[in-house]
DNA sequence: TAGTAAAATGAGAAGCTTTCGCATTTGGAG
DNA sequence: CTCCAAATGCGAAAGCTTCTCATTTTACTA
């Protein structure tokens, strides 16, 4: 029960908000795009429109509830922004999709940023491979 | 003259592809979206079709003589693919973009990629933020 | 240098993801 | 319990990118 973080970003409590934050804990993916959101909850039997459903991440990514990404060659995915930052590394074959941090890279990262005089506000870091089960 | 290069991916060397070859030299922006430089060339009296650059920067892009990057919220653009690797820091105000190599974040991500059981093919990363011009 | 087959082009249609507009419904404060 | 602002659902619309296909161009050959 997860009301009060949707209240503390200010939001109403409705129905589709609460299945969509379910949806993102309890499926097995923590990796999910829109559609893919949109028809576990059909599946499940929720009625909810696909707008919704975009509408209530962009709101849910602002009150940082859930990290968007966008992977190569694709659509955004979303994640339940549990814990602290981490980067990603996919595979092109099957689409796995496995979490790191790696401070250094992160130091490295708010040195560079100054450098070159930004105030660093976000980044994005993926690297693409072939996973061990696929390059069998 | 860089017949050659097309010739050497195994495209017949037409004037289209000149023409963007050109305009990806010439052009002072060396971050191109397939659109802008669709405009310059109109706007340069060139005859040639939004649907012949997409195609001919995908085959450019097969061939290695340019790189495509996916900023962050939006299109795809692209940059001739001279000299050595690099990533991207970017300014979410201005859109300026400024360029960087940095081995030990090369390194870090080898190692990662191994770490997870990947052999890497490919990676990405962009830093936002504002730059000093923006943030005076 | 002309002829020819294969490849490339241009224009518009179509595909996908994402957003918008608006009438209807819902949440929650009073 | 009532009511108003906020949220929803649906279809339409907006980008960006790709596809289709008739026409043109390239590069090879005679």
């Amino acid at each position: 029960m997860e009301s009060k973080d949707i209240r503390a970003a200010g939001l109403k409590v409705t129905l589709p908000r609460l299945k969509i934050l379910d949806m993102l804990e309890s499926s097995g993916n923590r990796h999910l795009s829109a559609e893919d959101l949109y028809k576990a909850l059909l599946d499940d039997g929720e009625e909810i429109g696909l707008a919704t459903v975009y509408r209530v991440l962009t709101q849910f990514e602002g009150a940082a509830l859930v990290n968007r990404h966008h992977f190569e060659g694709g659509n955004s995915v979303f994640e339940l922004s549990q814990g602290e930052h981490h980067d990603h590394i996919l595979c092109v074959k099957c689409g796995r999709v496995d979490e790191f941090c790696d401070e250094i890279i992160e130091q490295r990262q708010r040195l560079i940023a100054e450098e070159n005089g930004y105030e660093m506000t976000d980044h994005s870091l993926y690297i693409y491979g072939v996973c061990s089960e696929c390059s069998k």
